[in-house]
DNA sequence: GTCTATACACCGATAGAC
DNA sequence: GTCTATCGGTGTATAGAC
């Protein structure tokens, strides 16, 4: 998964796979008798796995909205090293890849989406502005990763995961 | 440059290039001797120049801030064709690249930060503050494009576009 | 299941004719 | 300045021994 993420679906050739799994080229078509592309499809599938097991678990326990997405938060930062890692997600978006990987992309966020959607509409909030404030803090983080590698400044991705909670929770209108 | 936009360092291969540019690989070697990295260059120039020359431009000019953001908005808005278009800085920080592309990619990210605190400077907030919020400017302009396309669904961009002056200048704490 | 060996296409890049 | 032809290297993928 490494190899997809730190150099993108072309970047992430076989020679490189089979240095990051110790299997030979020939053995990981064992495995994916389909190819790269099966092996990008099963590295989204892990993703996803991830992002609901891991990531979103705070999401769905009991206690304090604020605190819930908070614990989310930081989750995001450990997975995204501070921003210095990329996201796999932004990735895959690009270029002609999306008409390939498109509905598994599109799962992901929504997923992503709809967890913390719930948590806003916990609170109170009407369940169109808590879909909104959901896509602005993916927005959010998703933009600061990008400046934060950019500028080689990590402030911005830290002030926004500093700023979720807010972002998501605040009552005020938007 | 439509090429490096669409499908990235690696994705633009030189058969691509030399289809988007209507001469053969063994010409554009006559132009740029030093391959596709000095290709890229001259590309990231080149957005630099547009940059500054069409999309920067309203933010000089005189006459009220909000409209002068709002008419930089819409260019932008242009630019990546309501969201559907990627962008090449976000592209060429992913991977390997940033070691190669990184000043570069870093200068470009400043100058629109400097343009955008400058017009936020002028209508009277502090230097600090303006810079902050020209750069959440930018991470929700570049995290509205990565939502868009991974979601196919427009909403996100264009929200962020119609709420650009109000990130750059609502008079309120931030 | 993993390996070595290999097939074939395409990569970036160069030589040299015109 | 642009082309055709070609280089060495690497890409994805397959065959077959073990």
């Amino acid at each position: 998964m490494g190899a997809f993420r730190q150099y993108g679906y072309e970047g992430a050739t076989l020679s490189r796979l089979s240095a990051a799994t110790g299997l030979e080229r020939a053995s990981l078509y064992h495995h994916f008798p389909n190819g790269k592309e099966q092996m990008a499809r099963v590295v989204l599938e892990f993703v996803k796995l991830g992002l609901k097991q891991s990531i979103l678990a705070p999401l769905e326990s009991s206690g304090d909205a604020e605190q819930r997405i908070r614990s989310m938060s930081m989750l995001v930062s450990d997975f995204y090293c501070g921003g210095q890692q990329g996201c796999l997600l932004a990735m895959f978006t690009s270029g002609a890849l999306g008409d390939i990987f498109q509905s598994q992309i599109k799962d992901l966020f929504t997923i992503w989406i709809d967890a913390l959607a719930a948590v806003a509409v916990e609170t109170g909030l009407p369940a169109e502005l808590s879909r909104r404030r959901a896509e602005d803090a993916l927005i959010q983080i998703q933009g600061a990763l990008v400046l934060t590698r950019g500028t080689q400044d990590q402030m911005p991705f830290k002030r926004v995961i500093s700023r979720l909670p807010q972002i998501m929770l605040e009552q005020q209108a938007a």
